[in-house]
DNA sequence: ATCACTATGTTGTTAGTAACAACTATAATG
DNA sequence: CATTATAGTTGTTACTAACAACATAGTGAT
Protein backbone atom coordinates (compact mmCIF):
# COMPACT_ATOMS: atom_id res chain seq x y z
CA UNK A 1 0.00 0.00 0.00
CA UNK A 2 1.07 3.40 -1.10
CA UNK A 3 1.40 6.37 1.33
CA UNK A 4 -0.89 7.78 -0.71
CA UNK A 5 -3.50 4.90 -0.32
CA UNK A 6 -2.87 5.17 3.41
CA UNK A 7 -3.50 8.71 3.51
CA UNK A 8 -6.73 7.77 1.79
CA UNK A 9 -8.08 4.94 4.25
CA UNK A 10 -7.07 6.83 6.96
CA UNK A 11 -8.69 9.59 6.32
CA UNK A 12 -12.03 7.55 5.56
CA UNK A 13 -11.73 6.13 9.20
CA UNK A 14 -11.39 9.40 11.13
CA UNK A 15 -13.79 10.97 9.11
CA UNK A 16 -16.55 8.19 10.15
CA UNK A 17 -15.27 8.02 13.50
CA UNK A 18 -15.74 11.96 13.48
CA UNK A 19 -19.51 11.46 12.40
CA UNK A 20 -20.03 9.07 15.32
CA UNK A 21 -18.92 11.05 18.19
CA UNK A 22 -20.69 14.18 17.29
CA UNK A 23 -23.87 12.53 17.24
CA UNK A 24 -23.60 11.24 19.95
CA UNK A 25 -21.82 14.51 21.75
CA UNK A 26 -24.68 16.12 20.62
CA UNK A 27 -27.47 13.91 22.10
CA UNK A 28 -25.34 13.56 25.49
CA UNK A 29 -24.44 17.15 26.07
CA UNK A 30 -27.68 18.83 24.91
CA UNK A 31 -30.04 17.14 27.09
CA UNK A 32 -28.03 19.26 29.77
CA UNK A 33 -28.37 23.13 29.86
CA UNK A 34 -25.32 23.82 27.41
CA UNK A 35 -24.53 23.42 23.79
CA UNK A 36 -21.95 21.59 22.32
CA UNK A 37 -19.78 24.59 21.41
CA UNK A 38 -20.26 25.87 25.16
CA UNK A 39 -19.26 22.43 26.58
CA UNK A 40 -16.28 22.20 24.83
CA UNK A 41 -15.20 25.87 26.20
CA UNK A 42 -15.92 24.36 29.92
CA UNK A 43 -13.84 21.92 29.49
CA UNK A 44 -11.18 24.18 27.86
CA UNK A 45 -11.24 25.70 30.58
CA UNK A 46 -11.37 23.59 32.96
CA UNK A 47 -8.59 21.96 31.54
CA UNK A 48 -6.06 24.64 30.52
CA UNK A 49 -7.04 26.23 33.70
CA UNK A 50 -7.92 30.18 33.76
CA UNK A 51 -7.91 31.70 30.06
CA UNK A 52 -7.67 35.04 28.14
CA UNK A 53 -10.28 34.96 25.63
CA UNK A 54 -7.93 35.45 22.84
CA UNK A 55 -6.04 32.07 24.63
CA UNK A 56 -9.35 30.04 24.83
CA UNK A 57 -10.16 30.60 20.95
CA UNK A 58 -6.54 29.70 20.24
CA UNK A 59 -7.43 26.48 22.46
CA UNK A 60 -10.44 25.55 20.64
CA UNK A 61 -9.41 26.83 16.90
CA UNK A 62 -11.96 28.93 16.60
CA UNK A 63 -12.22 32.76 15.90
CA UNK A 64 -12.12 35.02 18.99
CA UNK A 65 -15.53 37.00 17.96
CA UNK A 66 -17.40 33.33 18.27
CA UNK A 67 -15.55 32.33 21.15
CA UNK A 68 -16.69 36.07 22.44
CA UNK A 69 -20.30 35.00 21.87
CA UNK A 70 -20.32 31.32 23.23
CA UNK A 71 -18.35 32.98 26.58
CA UNK A 72 -21.51 35.32 26.93
CA UNK A 73 -23.83 32.88 27.03
CA UNK A 74 -22.39 30.96 29.46
CA UNK A 75 -22.15 33.68 31.14
CA UNK A 76 -25.63 34.61 31.13
CA UNK A 77 -26.12 30.78 32.68
CA UNK A 78 -23.32 32.25 35.46
CA UNK A 79 -21.33 29.00 34.44
CA UNK A 80 -18.11 31.39 33.82
CA UNK A 81 -16.87 34.12 35.29
CA UNK A 82 -15.06 37.09 34.08
CA UNK A 83 -11.87 38.97 36.56
CA UNK A 84 -10.43 41.99 34.69
CA UNK A 85 -6.53 41.58 34.54
CA UNK A 86 -5.65 44.53 36.65
CA UNK A 87 -2.09 44.77 34.93
CA UNK A 88 -3.89 45.78 31.68
CA UNK A 89 -7.60 46.97 31.28
CA UNK A 90 -8.45 45.06 28.08
CA UNK A 91 -7.64 41.94 29.21
CA UNK A 92 -10.03 39.50 30.67
CA UNK A 93 -9.10 36.29 33.09
CA UNK A 94 -12.04 33.33 32.35
CA UNK A 95 -12.94 30.53 34.77
CA UNK A 96 -15.37 28.67 35.95
CA UNK A 97 -17.90 29.08 38.64
CA UNK A 98 -18.69 26.27 41.44
CA UNK A 99 -22.17 25.55 39.22
CA UNK A 100 -20.16 25.90 36.00
CA UNK A 101 -17.99 22.91 36.91
CA UNK A 102 -20.53 20.78 38.39
CA UNK A 103 -22.13 20.94 35.24
CA UNK A 104 -19.09 19.62 33.40
CA UNK A 105 -18.65 16.93 35.69
CA UNK A 106 -21.91 15.93 35.28
CA UNK A 107 -21.54 15.73 31.47
CA UNK A 108 -18.32 14.34 31.61
CA UNK A 109 -19.06 11.56 33.76
CA UNK A 110 -21.85 10.70 31.37
CA UNK A 111 -19.77 10.84 28.15
CA UNK A 112 -16.87 9.11 29.78
CA UNK A 113 -19.31 6.34 31.19
CA UNK A 114 -20.40 6.25 27.57
CA UNK A 115 -17.43 5.45 26.02
CA UNK A 116 -16.30 3.18 28.77
CA UNK A 117 -19.28 1.05 27.93
CA UNK A 118 -18.39 1.52 24.26
CA UNK A 119 -14.96 -0.33 24.50
CA UNK A 120 -16.18 -2.70 26.89
CA UNK A 121 -15.19 -5.33 24.22
CA UNK A 122 -12.03 -4.02 23.23
CA UNK A 123 -8.99 -5.21 24.68
CA UNK A 124 -7.57 -3.00 26.84
CA UNK A 125 -3.89 -3.19 25.09
CA UNK A 126 -5.79 -2.10 22.00
CA UNK A 127 -7.34 0.80 23.34
CA UNK A 128 -3.77 1.84 24.51
CA UNK A 129 -2.57 1.18 21.42
CA UNK A 130 -5.17 3.84 19.64
CA UNK A 131 -4.53 5.94 21.80
CA UNK A 132 -1.07 6.00 21.36
CA UNK A 133 -1.44 6.17 17.51
CA UNK A 134 -4.21 9.15 17.62
CA UNK A 135 -2.49 11.30 19.60
CA UNK A 136 0.71 11.17 17.23
CA UNK A 137 -1.89 11.69 14.57
CA UNK A 138 -3.08 15.08 15.72
CA UNK A 139 0.59 15.78 16.60
CA UNK A 140 0.98 15.84 12.78
CA UNK A 141 -1.97 17.50 12.31
CA UNK A 142 -1.41 20.45 14.30
CA UNK A 143 2.21 20.93 13.47
CA UNK A 144 1.01 20.54 9.90
CA UNK A 145 -1.78 23.21 11.00
CA UNK A 146 1.00 26.27 12.05
CA UNK A 147 2.99 25.89 8.45
CA UNK B 1 -4.96 1.41 34.25
CA UNK B 2 -8.57 1.40 34.81
CA UNK B 3 -11.50 1.01 32.25
CA UNK B 4 -12.74 4.38 33.12
CA UNK B 5 -9.23 6.37 33.47
CA UNK B 6 -8.96 4.27 29.99
CA UNK B 7 -12.06 5.58 28.33
CA UNK B 8 -10.89 9.29 29.71
CA UNK B 9 -8.49 9.26 28.13
CA UNK B 10 -9.40 7.81 24.48
CA UNK B 11 -12.16 10.54 24.89
CA UNK B 12 -10.26 13.43 25.02
CA UNK B 13 -7.46 12.22 22.21
CA UNK B 14 -10.81 11.68 20.37
CA UNK B 15 -11.95 14.75 20.52
CA UNK B 16 -8.30 16.54 19.74
CA UNK B 17 -8.14 14.65 16.82
CA UNK B 18 -11.76 15.73 15.75
CA UNK B 19 -10.96 19.41 16.11
CA UNK B 20 -7.77 19.26 14.21
CA UNK B 21 -9.51 17.59 11.39
CA UNK B 22 -12.38 20.08 11.33
CA UNK B 23 -10.60 22.93 11.25
CA UNK B 24 -8.24 21.52 8.12
CA UNK B 25 -11.20 20.16 6.09
CA UNK B 26 -13.29 23.63 6.13
CA UNK B 27 -10.13 24.93 5.17
CA UNK B 28 -9.88 22.80 2.48
CA UNK B 29 -13.39 22.73 1.15
CA UNK B 30 -14.56 26.15 1.29
CA UNK B 31 -12.81 27.54 -0.99
CA UNK B 32 -14.19 25.05 -3.64
CA UNK B 33 -18.06 25.59 -4.42
CA UNK B 34 -19.52 23.81 -1.20
CA UNK B 35 -19.73 23.56 1.97
CA UNK B 36 -18.82 20.81 4.27
CA UNK B 37 -22.00 18.90 4.94
CA UNK B 38 -22.24 19.29 0.54
CA UNK B 39 -19.35 17.95 0.32
CA UNK B 40 -19.48 15.01 2.55
CA UNK B 41 -22.69 14.53 0.65
CA UNK B 42 -21.20 14.50 -2.58
CA UNK B 43 -18.54 11.53 -0.72
CA UNK B 44 -21.33 9.60 0.60
CA UNK B 45 -23.01 9.63 -2.89
CA UNK B 46 -20.36 8.38 -4.88
CA UNK B 47 -18.90 5.91 -2.41
CA UNK B 48 -22.63 4.59 -1.46
CA UNK B 49 -24.12 4.94 -5.38
CA UNK B 50 -27.00 6.11 -5.76
CA UNK B 51 -29.17 6.67 -2.51
CA UNK B 52 -32.40 7.47 -1.83
CA UNK B 53 -32.92 10.59 0.36
CA UNK B 54 -33.87 8.92 3.60
CA UNK B 55 -30.69 6.19 3.05
CA UNK B 56 -28.55 9.21 2.61
CA UNK B 57 -29.67 10.80 5.88
CA UNK B 58 -29.30 7.56 7.30
CA UNK B 59 -25.72 7.39 6.46
CA UNK B 60 -24.83 10.89 7.35
CA UNK B 61 -26.70 10.36 10.84
CA UNK B 62 -28.64 13.77 9.76
CA UNK B 63 -32.63 13.94 9.91
CA UNK B 64 -34.28 13.77 6.46
CA UNK B 65 -35.25 17.27 6.18
CA UNK B 66 -31.57 18.91 6.97
CA UNK B 67 -30.58 16.32 3.91
CA UNK B 68 -33.44 17.65 2.30
CA UNK B 69 -31.88 21.10 2.17
CA UNK B 70 -28.33 20.14 1.90
CA UNK B 71 -29.52 17.79 -1.41
CA UNK B 72 -31.41 21.13 -2.32
CA UNK B 73 -28.21 23.47 -2.87
CA UNK B 74 -26.25 20.81 -4.45
CA UNK B 75 -29.04 20.19 -6.91
CA UNK B 76 -29.22 23.89 -7.90
CA UNK B 77 -25.39 24.39 -8.35
CA UNK B 78 -26.02 20.90 -10.82
CA UNK B 79 -23.70 18.61 -8.87
CA UNK B 80 -26.43 16.31 -8.31
CA UNK B 81 -29.09 14.55 -10.07
CA UNK B 82 -32.50 13.61 -8.69
CA UNK B 83 -34.69 10.64 -10.49
CA UNK B 84 -37.51 9.57 -9.78
CA UNK B 85 -38.48 5.90 -8.91
CA UNK B 86 -41.03 4.50 -11.23
CA UNK B 87 -41.81 1.79 -8.84
CA UNK B 88 -42.41 4.50 -6.05
CA UNK B 89 -43.86 8.23 -7.59
CA UNK B 90 -42.70 9.43 -3.91
CA UNK B 91 -39.12 8.12 -3.88
CA UNK B 92 -36.25 9.93 -5.42
CA UNK B 93 -33.01 8.23 -6.35
CA UNK B 94 -29.99 10.89 -5.91
CA UNK B 95 -26.54 10.13 -7.84
CA UNK B 96 -24.01 12.85 -9.19
CA UNK B 97 -23.76 14.73 -12.03
CA UNK B 98 -20.01 14.66 -14.31
CA UNK B 99 -19.31 18.02 -12.48
CA UNK B 100 -20.44 16.92 -9.62
CA UNK B 101 -17.99 13.72 -9.68
CA UNK B 102 -15.49 16.28 -10.99
CA UNK B 103 -15.78 18.46 -8.52
CA UNK B 104 -15.70 15.81 -5.80
CA UNK B 105 -12.17 14.88 -6.91
CA UNK B 106 -10.65 17.52 -6.99
CA UNK B 107 -11.28 18.60 -3.11
CA UNK B 108 -10.79 14.84 -2.47
CA UNK B 109 -7.24 14.60 -4.00
CA UNK B 110 -6.49 18.07 -2.00
CA UNK B 111 -7.72 16.52 1.09
CA UNK B 112 -5.65 13.32 0.44
CA UNK B 113 -2.58 14.75 -0.63
CA UNK B 114 -2.60 17.33 2.86
CA UNK B 115 -3.48 13.90 5.28
CA UNK B 116 -0.33 12.10 3.10
CA UNK B 117 1.97 15.45 3.93
CA UNK B 118 0.40 15.34 7.91
CA UNK B 119 1.56 11.41 8.34
CA UNK B 120 4.60 11.44 6.23
CA UNK B 121 7.16 11.50 9.30
CA UNK B 122 4.47 8.42 10.50
CA UNK B 123 6.10 5.18 10.02
CA UNK B 124 3.56 3.03 8.23
CA UNK B 125 3.13 0.45 10.20
CA UNK B 126 2.00 2.73 12.84
CA UNK B 127 -0.59 4.19 10.77
CA UNK B 128 -1.75 1.00 9.67
CA UNK B 129 -2.26 0.23 13.47
CA UNK B 130 -4.19 3.27 14.04
CA UNK B 131 -5.76 2.68 11.01
CA UNK B 132 -7.44 -1.06 12.89
CA UNK B 133 -7.77 0.74 15.62
CA UNK B 134 -10.00 3.43 14.41
CA UNK B 135 -12.04 1.40 12.58
CA UNK B 136 -12.69 -0.70 15.45
CA UNK B 137 -13.74 2.05 17.49
CA UNK B 138 -15.83 3.76 15.25
CA UNK B 139 -17.66 -0.01 14.96
CA UNK B 140 -18.30 -0.26 18.60
CA UNK B 141 -19.59 3.04 18.87
CA UNK B 142 -22.04 2.75 16.07
CA UNK B 143 -22.91 -0.79 17.42
CA UNK B 144 -24.01 1.55 20.83
CA UNK B 145 -25.61 3.80 18.87
CA UNK B 146 -28.41 1.59 17.55
CA UNK B 147 -28.67 0.13 20.77
C1' DA C 1 4.20 64.09 25.38
C1' DT C 2 2.16 62.79 21.43
C1' DC C 3 1.11 60.28 17.37
C1' DA C 4 1.16 55.98 15.15
C1' DC C 5 0.88 51.10 15.81
C1' DT C 6 -0.60 47.02 17.96
C1' DA C 7 -3.42 44.03 20.88
C1' DT C 8 -7.93 42.71 23.33
C1' DG C 9 -12.66 42.13 23.16
C1' DT C 10 -17.34 43.22 21.35
C1' DT C 11 -20.91 43.95 17.86
C1' DG C 12 -22.98 43.74 13.07
C1' DT C 13 -23.68 40.85 9.49
C1' DT C 14 -23.90 36.79 6.85
C1' DA C 15 -23.85 31.85 5.86
C1' DG C 16 -23.95 27.13 7.22
C1' DT C 17 -25.53 23.27 10.42
C1' DA C 18 -29.27 20.76 12.19
C1' DA C 19 -33.44 19.25 14.59
C1' DC C 20 -38.56 18.96 15.33
C1' DA C 21 -43.12 19.47 13.79
C1' DA C 22 -46.47 19.97 10.32
C1' DC C 23 -47.60 19.05 5.75
C1' DT C 24 -48.35 16.86 0.83
C1' DA C 25 -48.38 13.07 -1.93
C1' DT C 26 -47.91 8.36 -2.72
C1' DA C 27 -47.95 3.44 -1.44
C1' DA C 28 -49.59 -0.59 1.16
C1' DT C 29 -53.01 -3.02 3.88
C1' DG C 30 -57.23 -4.60 5.61
C1' DC D 1 -62.43 2.21 -0.14
C1' DA D 2 -60.73 3.80 4.28
C1' DT D 3 -56.82 3.59 7.19
C1' DT D 4 -52.26 3.61 7.98
C1' DA D 5 -47.50 4.01 6.78
C1' DT D 6 -43.72 5.97 4.05
C1' DA D 7 -40.97 9.59 1.26
C1' DG D 8 -39.78 14.11 0.87
C1' DT D 9 -40.57 19.13 1.59
C1' DT D 10 -41.34 23.37 4.17
C1' DG D 11 -41.77 26.35 8.45
C1' DT D 12 -39.56 27.41 12.39
C1' DT D 13 -36.05 27.73 15.70
C1' DA D 14 -31.44 27.46 17.69
C1' DC D 15 -26.56 26.73 17.24
C1' DT D 16 -21.99 27.21 14.83
C1' DA D 17 -18.73 30.18 12.95
C1' DA D 18 -16.24 33.53 10.16
C1' DC D 19 -15.10 38.28 8.57
C1' DA D 20 -15.22 43.15 9.07
C1' DA D 21 -15.68 47.18 11.68
C1' DC D 22 -15.29 49.12 15.96
C1' DA D 23 -14.00 50.93 20.84
C1' DT D 24 -10.63 50.86 24.11
C1' DA D 25 -6.18 50.17 26.09
C1' DG D 26 -1.25 49.37 25.98
C1' DT D 27 3.54 50.05 23.35
C1' DG D 28 7.02 52.63 21.02
C1' DA D 29 9.37 56.01 18.42
C1' DT D 30 10.39 60.56 17.74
Amino acid sequence: MSRLERAEELYEAVNQLIRVHQFRDRDYICCHDVSVAQCYALETLIKRGPLRLQALADEMYLDKSTTSRVVDSLLRKQYVLKLHDPDDQRAIQLSLTPSGEALYQTIHQDLISEEASMIKDVPPEVVDGALTLIRQLTIAARNRLGS
